[in-house]
DNA sequence: TTGTAGGCGTTATCAT
DNA sequence: ATGATAACGCCTACAA
């Protein structure tokens, strides 16, 4: 089947037929069966106006019995565009990456886009595989969320000439095109939040890798504290790694303190969890001692005891738009550079007024 | 550059070069400037011995510096592999669906495979769409996570004559290749742990949708309790969906009877969650008045509060492991049908000794 | 050790 | 409205 001697074996993969078929029907085995030559073929599964209604309408058929499905890796070649998209993450296992990857996923898929996923696991070495992988597959676009080492290989990228959107860009300036989220505004207003409920010793838990998004978060705690008149003690600021084992310990130090604080302003939900953790193991609670704020509005922030103040950033939407935006790169549309998602402070259970007792030694 | 007039100009793609490259370089255009011809460097590119050690040495570093890379679709046409798989998934925005990718694609990368991602949301016509696109992409295997809906688009991936890897397949004996966790016996040992501490009153909060894994969950349950001849209640057997708002409403349920049960057995962890903040708003202590048991061990598991007693599921093994027989699937081996994975007790603090008062009232 | 020729399955460009 | 023919970029014979 399928070889070529001409109309003599129409056998075609019919599901369930023969099991010595050797490969998928090709265009041409339909246009031997409906006797036309392939060119037409093409163009009746492409739905040109220049084909006969009723050689199209056979054509379909028998490409549909046949169970026909053009090769997107031959018309790839020939069309120099492939559909297809790069998607890197650092990490696919984080809650965060995933709710972005899946605003992604469903607009490409939207689109008729096709996204290879690859997941460099934050490895700089992992990360050039995956470049070159991506080349190599000439996908149409990239999209790489909060890259850790993005500086590392951007400038490969650039050679690959296809349009690259960032998200959370932790190295801004590099690129051109990105989404990302007010850090600074977000966090201003959680810890204006936190100052609102009288509290003075708000510490902050922050990360060490010295990211652009901690920093911005953290310039946002200190307009807070700032326009309050609250003095920023070193000794309330330790760090953590965005998750929640690191941020546990980090904790531990800030209630090792002679005057522990009564507030406390994560960089992320994760290190929320761990940093509500530690307190409930210190015998603490939230927010009756301590409160507690994180960033992100990951499912959990919802089902955490008791469930967490936190400011929500739009994941789905923000993939949303990374792709709605590439795509108009892709065809050759100038595009918004940079998109600027507001963050929304989401207040639950996590944050109380600060207790006098306890608030005494404010201030100091 | 890059036209046909032989020879004259070598200009290729060199970063940061001129503004008007219309394409990457290909295999000619090395071959051009190499002075050799195309399957020469072919030949060096893949390291073959056939090629003098000099000349691919002087091959590979042109290719370096014009920063070639061999098309994978272009190869892909030829050699008939596009090195490439599909993975379906109901949502990637789910903990533990992520974890089993995340499994998946590290293996996938590590023996040179690239993923096509893609998220069905559980809807049917999508995953139509889905295994479409894969089909056309020409995909060297698939795999399947959990999919809700596998009997329905199944035999439409049968047509398509490449191996198929499912993950907690929900329809046992569709299909041969699968990795599955012991939903039975993992059930069964945390039921147990319950009986073990004194409960005698145990609920199961299940899933609605009748998947396999809920029902053989649901057997461990009947089956811990049968052995120390505890009566399966109706009225303690209540259904969630997996998730943790439905899992409130079901816990309220329980909570509401005038003998509410001691312990829950849920179907998963995220059902946990959602019965643990539902017993948390009634006034009630975890593991005091109620305990609470979960599946699957995500990561959230060990920051409740308390922390969640668990079956562990180990995700991201579990995706490597259908990685790996998909890729022997792939190479022609034959390969293990059914892989079971045992489930492992995670005992942390959400279940505790039964309580005196509360359990007067057990047995009946 | 290297080069020539052919073909993979499409789409695009011409004719007719 | 349709067909013949030529790419697309690579690999694999086979020839030299």
């Amino acid at each position: 089947m399928f070889d070529d001697d001409k109309g003599k074996t129409d056998g075609v993969a019919q599901p369930g037929a023969s099991k010595r078929i050797l490969r998928q029907p090709s265009i041409k085995d339909i246009a031997r069966i409906a006797r036309v030559s392939h060119p037409t073929v093409s163009r009746a599964l492409q739905n040109s106006p220049l084909v006969n209604a009723k050689t199209a309408e056979r054509i379909r058929k028998i490409a549909k019995e046949s169970g026909y499905r053009a090769s997107a890796v031959a018309r790839g070649l020939v069309t120099r565009r492939t559909r297809t998209i790069g998607l890197v993450v650092t990490s696919i296992a984080d809650p965060f990456t995933s709710e972005v990857v899946s605003g992604i996923e469903q607009t490409a898929n939207d689109h008729g886009y096709s996204v290879y996923l690859a997941d460099s696991n934050a490895d700089p070495r992992r990360e050039q595989k995956i470049v070159q992988a991506f080349a190599e597959q000439r996908v149409d676009g990239i999209i790489v969320t909060s890259s850790r080492v993005g500086a590392l290989y951007l400038p490969l990228l650039s050679e690959m000439m296809v349009p690259i959107v960032l998200i959370n860009d932790q190295h801004p300036g590099a690129f051109v095109h990105s989404v990302m989220i007010g850090n600074v505004e977000g966090v201003r207003v959680v810890a204006e939040h936190l100052v609102g409920l009288g509290h003075r010793r708000i510490a902050y838990i922050g990360d060490q890798y010295g990211y652009q998004s901690d920093t911005e978060r953290f310039a946002g705690y200190r307009e807070a504290l700032e326009a309050a008149r609250i003095p920023v003690l070193p000794e309330l600021v330790v760090r953590g790694d965005g998750k929640p084992e690191a941020a546990m310990h980090a904790m531990d130090e800030l209630l090792a303190l002679s005057h522990p604080p009564t507030a406390v302003c994560c960089y992320n939900d994760m290190t929320a969890l761990g940093a509500m953790r530690s307190i409930h193991m210190h015998g603490l609670s939230v927010p009756d001692e301590i409160s507690v704020v994180g960033f992100d509005d990951l499912f959990v922030a919802s089902y955490t005891q008791p469930p967490l103040t936190t400011v929500r950033q739009p994941m789905r939407r923000m993939g949303q738009l990374a792709m709605e935006n590439l795509i108009k790169l892709m065809s050759g549309e100038e595009s918004v550079v940079r998109i600027k998602v507001k963050p929304e402070l989401v207040v639950r259970e996590s944050t109380a007024r600060v207790k006098k007792r306890y608030g005494k030694t404010a201030r100091r």
